[in-house]
RNA sequence: AGAGAGAUGGCAGAGUGGUCGAUUGCGACGGUCUUGAAAACCGUUGACUGUAACAGGUCCGGGGGUUCGAAUCCCUCUCUCUCUGCCA
């Protein structure tokens, strides 16, 4: 979340930031937080004040009973009524202004960067780069969903959507022979190129309680997105960003361990609500996927340049893998809520002929240490607040949908990128 | 899952109603001494809020209560440990 501190030096600023969002009525908003914030301090100092006379007086009492003065101490006590009366009303006053201004501060999003563009939709995000040929397909190639239906030989299809509706609904394939064992080797190549790329693998838990989903913005108001386990109230992760992010929620670092880089591969789980439609089929949405994700905690001055070297990572996947891809500059009013800057990564499905997205690089700027409570302490004894950012790196379902459509031959069989055939052990799929 | 014990500052560990934000030890940092290091000695060493700077306020697992006053008493929740049971 913002800063009310922030907010309160940098009012027209904050203001235009929203603004830029599409954020709806962000004077009024600004200025309810402030008149809040206003409200708030001066009860702070009201039941302070009252608080430290009281206090004053109940050391009084406890000298003058130590002394043996009993008559005096009881005489003192009798004075504290009022003040304890005061203090009550007051510390409710101010847990309700508190609540309240909670509630404002949560609802506003994080300001964009300089660098974003205006726009409201995905229609005015920018392409800045865009890399590889696409390919010419042979005669007869296929879309994946109809591609894994005849690949796979014996255990064919390779990819069974209707079994997974058996055992579970829409959206949870089931990935068997040569897909499941791609998918594997994917995710091998992935952790190990973090790991060169100075990412320490994690593996998390892929339930997390209500107060992670709050340290990185899921909840509230998103929790439509997650699977929810009310018997004993946790979350699915919808990205390892949850669970690796909150690893530092109410950490204090110190300056020698940052910058914090950390790799996890998880499963994601995302309910997806009211958007399918169109665009939907095999591969390109589903309730659940395996995706590998690089998460870092660096200093404010660092953090551009932290991005920068996440985005060539991503990048240097991709090419390795062979695939045609372009980065978009997401503008103001596509990028998610707790982001101040969004690079989306799309692969090019030459059998679908349309870019999918496979990856999304974001800096969080202090917007989700604020609410982690993520901090570092240098040598001048201070606390400084810190920046988190997070990519997919990758995200699989859309990457082995492009691989397959891509690589299709003449013959019908599918060609495996080099980079994988060491760790699937196959470098065809028939 | 049952029975018992416990949760205090970076760590260890005191503290059962009054000047305790907290004894002490270790660690860390600074200094004296030394050619240098070690040892010894001296000093410093939590966070949040707030202020121009002080002051003030809050925090001893979380929440609530009793009291003029709570780390200390009561209620409740969570978690940890030991034993028993179950289990990949």
């Amino acid at each position: 979340m913002l800063q009310t501190a922030f907010i309160r030096d940098n009012r027209d600023l904050t203001i235009a930031g929203l603004q830029k969002r599409g954020f709806p009525e962000a004077a009024q908003a600004v200025d309810r937080v402030l008149a809040l914030d206003k409200k708030r301090r001066e009860l702070q100092q009201e039941l302070d004040d009252v608080l430290a006379a009281s206090n004053a007086k109940a050391k009084e009492i406890g000298g003058l009973m130590k002394a043996g003065k009993k008559a005096e101490a009881e005489a003192a006590k009798a004075e504290t009524a009022e003040l304890k009366e005061k203090s009550k009303s007051l510390d409710e006053q101010h847990k309700v202004v508190e609540q309240e201004l909670h509630e404002e501060m949560v609802k506003l999003p994080n300001l964009p960067h300089e660098s974003v563009p205006e726009g409201r939709n995905a229609d005015d995000n920018i392409t800045i780069l865009e890399v590889g040929a696409k390919p010419v397909l042979p005669e007869g190639a296929l879309p994946h969903w109809e591609l894994i239906k005849k690949l796979g030989q014996a255990q064919a299809p390779m990819i069974d959507f209707e079994l997974g509706n058996k055992i579970t609904g829409a959206g949870f394939p089931v990935y068997k022979g040569k897909a499941a064992r791609l998918q594997r080797a994917m995710i091998a190549f992935f952790l190990d190129e973090a790991a060169k790329a100075g990412y320490t693998e994690v593996q998390p838990p892929i339930l997390v309680n209500e107060d992670s989903g709050f340290g990185t913005g899921q909840l509230p108001d998103k929790e439509g997105q997650m699977y929810h386990a009310t018997a004993d109230d946790l979350y699915l992760v919808p990205t390892a960003e949850v669970p690796l992010t909150n690893l530092f929620r109410d950490v204090l670092l110190t300056e020698a361990e940052l910058p914090i880089k950390m790799t996890a591969h998880t499963p994601c789980f995302r309910r997806e609500a009211g958007s399918w439609g169109a665009h939907v089929r095999g591969l390109n949405r589903l309730h659940q996927f395996d995706k590998v994700e690089i998460v870092q905690i660096s200093k404010p001055e660092d953090s551009y340049a932290a991005l920068d070297g996440m985005v060539t990572h991503v990048q240097s996947l991709l090419e390795k893998l062979e695939l045609p891809y372009r980065i978009l500059r997401l503008c103001a009013g596509d990028m998610g809520f707790t982001s101040a800057i969004t690079l989306d990564f799309e692969v090019w499905s030459a059998g679908q002929e349309r870019w999918l997205e496979c990856s999304s690089v974001s800096n969080f700027e202090t917007y989700q240490a604020a609410r982690l409570k993520l901090r570092y302490k240098n040598a001048d004894k201070k606390t400084h607040p810190l920046h988190t950012l997070n990519g997919s790196a990758l995200a699989l379902p859309r990457i082995l949908a492009a691989m397959l459509e891509n690589n299709q031959q003449a013959d019908g069989t599918v060609k495996i990128p080099a980079v994988l055939v060491p760790y699937c052990g196959f470098d065809v799929i028939a």
